[in-house]
DNA sequence: GGGATCAGTGGGAGAAAGTGGGAAAGAACG
DNA sequence: CGTTCTTTCCCACTTTCTCCCACTGATCCC
């Protein structure tokens, strides 16, 4: 399980640093490449197998209907493999890189089955929304639990 | 499997490279020649024998229906083989070049089991138009999937 | 407290991928 | 049958990316 928040620099070529522990993590939950996914505001890690259980619903709708086929495009267009380098870094794609926003100050999250990745500031902003409506929010999720 | 996103170029002869792994992935998944066929505001290539599985669906459509017909005339009749060259480009037949409307700067992008090609125009329109309705389009999804 | 190890960051050299142009082969036309 | 236009194949250049090495700071251990 993905725990804690880490803020790390992305360089000039695009590479941010996955923290060591989270790299252990991924590790052992598969041995083939991470992926490097798309969310409205931010970015997400998955190890393979993880992705895959979500994405395989995805590639089974059918092509002919145009908004499940768009929604295929979105996601699946939008991710990619990414190996951590030998210094435990990956590479993030220039348009997911510009999609996210993400200037040099990274945020690193680990969210239970997955790594969110941010720009910090965007994150800490969420972070305030989430906590202003934290009582709202929570009694809405304790509904779908249960 | 084609995850990811490129933007490549395409000369005044009609040829767009198609990223290397994309290439070593057709190859994979077909000895034979990838298929080129056509989409509304797009172009889809395909593996030869993922083609002709999305095509047989179309072929036992009723002969008799019109709109299945026309269905068919349209995806077929609009299809070519084209063989990456040595140097890894496919030769884009003129009046699929100019349905899609591919200028200058042309996206190609990993959909699951098929490649799609792009105007960048267009495709970033498409992006921006999905992400709008992210969330409707991910639960309409959600539940075809159970 | 000092040395050693590990994590994160930056930069440079070699390799690979993408792009453009030209020559040869083939087809169409006069 | 020859000429011209088109198409295909091949060569060369440029740019990008990937891999590798080196540095800094923090932590752990002796």
């Amino acid at each position: 399980m993905f725990r804690g928040r880490f803020v790390h620099a992305i360089d000039v070529k695009g590479r941010v640093s996955i923290p060591a522990g989270f790299r252990m993590e991924l590790q052992r939950r598969s041995q083939l490449a991470p992926i490097l996914t798309i969310q409205p505001e931010h970015l997400v890690l998955y190890a393979r197998e993880d992705f895959d259980a979500f994405a395989k619903r995805l590639i089974d709708v059918d092509p002919l209907r145009t908004e499940g086929r768009a929604l295929q495009r979105f996601l699946i267009s939008n991710s990619d493999e990414c190996e951590p380098d030998a210094q435990g870094r990956i590479l993030i794609p220039p348009h997911l890189r510009s999609h996210a926003q993400l200037e040099r100050e990274v945020v690193i999250a680990g969210v239970g089955n997955s790594i969110e990745i941010w720009d910090r500031r965007r994150f800490e902003e969420d972070q305030a929304r989430t906590l202003a409506r934290f009582g709202e929010i929570s009694t809405e999720v304790s509904k779908i639990g249960h």
